[in-house]
DNA sequence: AACTATTTATAAGA
DNA sequence: TTCTTATAAATAGTT
């Protein structure tokens, strides 16, 4: 739908890659938004990009499928890097109790083979929840880690040009020796 | 896109939301697997009708989100329900180790708040799994629902046969008595 | 980020 | 339902 049809493969100019996946991306949401006001349906979109950022949308009014504002968390993260530990921890100690409620409610019902719709449904809200905060999870110890990729970049080029300085400062002794020696002669 | 434009709110007509949602759903899924084969990036879009139904599309090569061929399932399930209770036992006996899998990973490693990336995206890749089959057994469940229902209606229905057939063999049997009481005088 | 020439999607009609 | 077509919307390449 442009200038000229496109050839349905991958686009190998990176560039050019980046920016349909811009454009296409806010596409397919907003389209995915509109099926879901006009058809009165619940849609739920979600994109991994190459480097595994979770872009989410979910649209309807019954919210079977919750948003997890996931690009929101992630910025803020990046501002307050240092809460991250106490916060991921705190993160994983929920998901890991609805695992436990979830487990609890698989165990007591599952003699008789009786799980209700709303049980059902329950179960599915804790598995989607719990999996939105592992996403959450996993996107946050992919910043950390690029985040100490980073650092041990940053330290390896404080080292070069600490080798830089001490080179030109016997340099300059050298010089300051020699035009020492100059003057004595 | 069309003969007109329309207004971004609820199709009020059923028969032209219906025509619509079709038509929608299936622009969607086509570019949701465009942007995929263009950027190189998994998409997936989860659609629930009003009904409850749920419609899949995953694509991407690395496979993060699974398709769950549910609708296939549905569909099978529909031509031999007979089989439905064991089938769905055994779901959710997987269901449930997956989870209690899960929550040992999680006891594990919850200590010293040291899961690694490839750990945190089999725990992800588990707790979708669970998801899915969880979402397949809620559809499952759905039409058991629906299938009791239907019995029962079938059961009612045949009861006010039976009633109308004794009311018919009553009148017909006063006939017969008026009939040979006529005839006696 | 904007712009626009095209392509694509689709609303209404048949 | 499925096909057609006029029109709206999305977007590829350009600036």
């Amino acid at each position: 739908m442009g200038r000229k049809k496109l050839e349905m493969k991958r686009i190998e100019d990176k560039s050019g890659r980046l920016v349909t996946f811009s454009k296409r991306r806010a596409g397919l949401i907003k389209k995915a938004r509109h099926l879901s006001v006009l058809c009165d349906v619940d849609v739920a979109v979600i994109v991994f990009s190459a480097r595994g950022k979770l872009y989410e949308s979910c649209t309807g009014s019954t919210n079977r499928y919750q948003k997890s504002c996931l690009e929101e968390e992630v910025k803020e993260e990046e501002r307050t890097f240092q809460g991250a530990g106490e916060d991921l921890c705190k993160r994983f100690q929920t998901c890991k109790e609805l695992l436990q409620m979830v487990d609890r409610l698989v165990e007591e019902k599952n003699n008789n083979n009786e799980l209700s719709l709303i049980e059902i449904t329950q179960l599915e809200e804790d598995l989607d929840a719990a999996l939105v905060q592992t996403r959450s999870r996993k996107v946050k110890t992919q910043l950390m880690v690029e985040y100490i990729s980073t650092l041990q970049e940053q330290e390896k080029k404080l080292g070069e040009d600490k080798e830089q300085l001490e080179k030109l400062i016997a340099t300059s002794e050298e010089k300051q020796i020699e035009e020492e020696g100059t003057l004595k002669v």
